[in-house]
DNA sequence: AACGTCCTGTGAACCAGTTCACATCGCGAC
DNA sequence: GTCGCGATGTGAACTGGTTCACAGGACGTT
């Protein structure tokens, strides 16, 4: 029932008591939201099957996905003890199965294992880390770079060493914060040099060090 | 000694009182780096004087610059619970001193009052939605809007309605992410226009309200 | 099989911001 | 003073990416 992979591989044992013992289960169906942008949030989620994709929107109604959370991962740490709006939307991705951890429960459970407050910062700190570095990576790098990172990312998790993206370039081009279009003609180029081909539904690397050249050559 | 602004003039007594027991001092001089991006760290700081700059640097020199931090102000707060690279350089703008808490020091006094893992999560999820937030401007804004804002930002701590911005358009320019003639020509278009001129060593906004407009608005 | 609806591919015009190349200004050092 | 140097202003060429427009594919439904 507790995957383990993702975050809660290297959680501590408290933690992952807690998830066993405080949490409520919830589950989503396709396309089917959490919570949004600007809701009042305190609840922690641990993803347990399925994916749950974390995404901000411009005004302008323009969406850049942040990631994409698979089994193992935890999120909401941050409104757990600062509860305010959500800084981003949340939506499963295909049948989801989450457990949830709220506040006051969490509390409760702080006063008999204070250890885990320290986890639950450390899941803060790689959170930041890892925004950190999309930001850099948003402002540095040009845009194939990039979509070669992403698409290196959203595959991590696939053991096959020529994984099937399984989206669109719509989507991807969200991930990337550029158009279809751009991404489009990127993703030809590649193919015509033999890196992706198309795939059902998606696309397959082919050869993976090529793009990881494609992610370094402006190298951050 | 322990200014009451920034994100102290919040914090719970318990922190505050940390800081004036467990804290060593630190000074430095104009330009002197507090620590580099990659350094290891697991000490966190609150600066009383002067200002600290936080940037991250590209592989091939060019600099993003996050935040300017002045007193009353805090940072470093994931390293003390996550010690490892620190994900930014920090380096001193004008004299400055700052206050110091090891990774140790702290972790003794949590026992003593646990409500202060709380005030630092917090600490860290305000800079979170901080970090979230530049993300999506960056991706969504145009640079002038993103320089508007940044102006903003950097002038928000003077209490006169004509804030005077004391820094060089080069700087200005890593903070928005772009380049230094780009700023300039925005800002020629500004002078012209009235909503800022020229003062020693910087800029003087004159139509606050103006530049607001440009923040939100995307037109030239 | 024919239809609608996504998804993909690509070309042309356009544009924001970069790069390069100077000219100019202010100001401190000598 | 005037030399030098960093900061500013601006123009011209270039480029990475957008916007618009449209042509096929792929696939599910009837």
């Amino acid at each position: 029932m507790l995957p383990n992979s993702g975050f809660l591989s290297n959680a501590s044992q408290d933690l992952r008591d807690l998830l066993g013992r405080a949490s409520t289960e919830v589950t989503l169906s396709d396309g089917e939201p959490l919570f949004e942008q600007g809701d009042e949030g305190d609840t922690l989620y641990a993803v347990t099957e399925g994916a749950i994709e974390l995404s901000v929107l411009s005004r302008e109604g323009r969406k850049l996905s942040l990631d994409m959370l698979r089994p193992g991962d935890m999120f909401g740490e941050i409104a757990l003890f600062d509860p305010s709006h959500r800084t981003a939307s949340a939506v499963a991705v295909g049948e989801t199965h989450l457990l949830s951890v709220r506040n006051a429960d969490l509390l409760r459970e702080l006063s008999h294992a204070p250890e885990l407050a320290v986890d639950l910062v450390k899941l803060a700190g790689q959170r930041m880390r890892w925004m950190n570095r999309q930001l850099s990576e948003q402002v540095f790098l040009p845009m194939p770079s990039r979509l070669a990172r992403k698409i290196m990312h959203l595959t991590e998790h696939e053991e096959n060493s020529q994984p099937i993206l399984d989206m669109s370039q719509s989507d991807l081009a969200e991930f990337v914060g550029a158009t279809r279009e751009a991404v489009s003609k990127t993703l030809s180029t590649w193919k015509k040099r033999g890196v992706i081909e198309n795939a059902k539904g998606g696309l397959k690397i082919i050869d993976y060090s090529a793009l990881k050249a494609m992610a370094d050559l402006d190298e951050l």
